[in-house]
RNA sequence: GUAGAUGUAGCUCAACGGUGAGAGCGCUGGACUGUGGCUCCAGAGGUUGCGGGUUCGAAUCCCGUCAUCUACCCCA
């Protein structure tokens, strides 16, 4: 028999973690609160249709990364690689249109692509995000951003950088497509062979090419940011205008144009650099076209999103350094000696328990001594200890684990002796 | 899908092709009949990822396979 194994690209999340991601999902629910935002739950699976029209067929996610199966009733269901084409279809099912505009959501949920997994890079990961539907505001587009990065302040995170761009709306971008087709054909020798792929299927592509040839010729090339129609251009203006308003830093980077089709206008990444090869944090941006695309009246939308894994491995690195402290201790271990004892201490327990005291208890019937130690490592603050004669006189001693003081407590006064 | 690296005790790692595969940490017990952190002693714990091959002899060399990691593509 071999033994099982968690599949490959997933995770169990241990002691140490999950304080960090609680802390970051609380943070995260009250920043979108504060913001008018309100939670969203879309399904963990849905159409396999809906991502192949929203997220794009040609895309990389949609083309080799989903996980993708027939249900028994036959239908090709889909493992949600993304949140964003499952707020908009609820958004449209749910004819939340006829409401009051904008909708403002978040979500924190758990997203899958089949992929290789490296570090940062997971086949089941977990995201939040926020979408605003219903408006084309330069503003929300900013708030978004704010919304992204209020985040990692009130976490104490340092180090992000925010890179933006705008790679305007279909008429404008196909244009300065061409004429970047124009201009790097010429050059087509000099570009390595992915982007002479690149160049006719998608040659914006070609501008965030790691390869140092190619780079060399993006950067030779002028930034879609000044090719924009006068809406886009003044959109992103705005945006600007917005962010700066903010005291919001940010870089202009025309280099991110974002893998997936549903892209209009704004399009954002924050980075760190303590990820590794995969260094953005989250990204976002505008897509006025998505609901269209679904069916639905056109309705324009912005948002992001956001990894929490990632973000947890750049704040426990940044833990570490402090002493990594967070193993919480608990109250009170009781240690007893003893079948009598042992059951006195069971009760015991269970009745500090629901007096909000944390309490535990030896399971193992070991010795004093064991018991002291185990308590220790349980980082327990104080213990109680009942022996034959604590039983007796009805009384337990209660020992300070810093301090080593003991003192005699009353059974009964347990409780209030804790406090 | 591609490339490289790595698979030995719970963890981190040793072991020139040659005794019965070791150490540190951790775990359990004891020294200390009922008192933690330091120290010392003892004990438990291994299909050397798996399958073949070469050899008198394989953890070690060769082939295959699986897994993990990192990177590419792309993304959170």
């Amino acid at each position: 028999m071999t033994r099982i194994r968690a599949p490959r690209g997933t995770v169990d999340v241990f002691p140490e973690i999950p304080g960090i991601w609680s802390r970051l999902e609380d943070t995260v629910r009250s920043v979108c609160r504060k913001a008018g935002y309100t939670e969203i739950r879309t399904p963990i699976f849905e159409h396999t249709e809906l991502f192949q029209r929203g997220v794009g067929e040609s895309t990389d996610i949609v083309e080799k990364e989903m996980y993708t199966f027939l249900d028994k009733g036959k239908r090709s269901i889909t493992l949600r690689p993304e949140g964003t084409a499952p707020v908009v279809r609820a958004y449209l099912e749910h004819k939340m249109w006829a409401g009051p505009q904008p909708v403002k959501v978040y979500y924190i949920g758990p997203m899958f692509r089949y992929e290789r997994p490296q570090l940062g890079r997971l086949r089941q990961h977990t995201q939040f995000g926020v979408e605003a539907l219903g408006s084309p505001s330069p503003a929300l587009d900013a708030e978004v951003i704010s919304l992204l990065i209020s985040v990692y302040q009130a976490m104490g995170l340092h180090g992000f950088v925010v890179r933006l761009n705008s790679i305007g709306c279909p008429e404008c971008r196909n244009r300065y497509k061409e004429s970047l087709i124009e201009i790097l054909s010429k050059h087509v020798d000099e570009l390595c062979a992915d982007c002479n792929r690149r160049l006719t299927r998608n040659p914006l592509r070609v501008l965030d090419c790691k390869n140092e040839q190619c780079k060399a010729q993006a950067g030779a090339v002028p930034p879609i940011y000044e090719h924009l129609c006068e809406d886009c251009s003044l959109h992103f203006e705005g945006v600007k205008q917005c962010l700066e308003a903010l005291d919001i830093a940010y870089e202009l980077d025309p280099t991110i144009v974002r893998g997936l089709d549903y892209y209009t206008k704004t399009v954002f990444e924050v980075i760190h650099s303590g990820l590794g090869a995969q260094d953005a944090l989250g990204g976002g941006g505008r897509y006025d076209g998505l609901a269209e695309e679904l069916g639905g009246k056109p309705t324009p939308g912005v948002g992001f999103a956001a990894g929490i894994e990632r973000a947890v491995q750049v704040l426990q690195g940044a833990a570490d350094e402090k002493t990594g402290q967070f193993a919480s201790g608990i109250d009170l271990f009781i240690a007893a000696l003893g079948d009598e004892a042992r059951l006195e201490a069971f009760r015991q327990a269970n009745d500090l328990r629901k007096h909000g005291v944390s309490v535990d208890i030896d399971y193992l019937e070991r010795s004093l001594k064991s018991q002291m130690k185990f308590a220790d490592k349980l980082g327990a603050r104080k213990v109680a200890i009942i022996g034959e004669d604590e039983l007796k006189g009805n009384y337990v001693i209660l020992r300070d684990m810093e301090t080593r003081e003991q003192t005699r407590v009353p059974s009964g006064d347990l409780v209030k002796a804790l406090l």
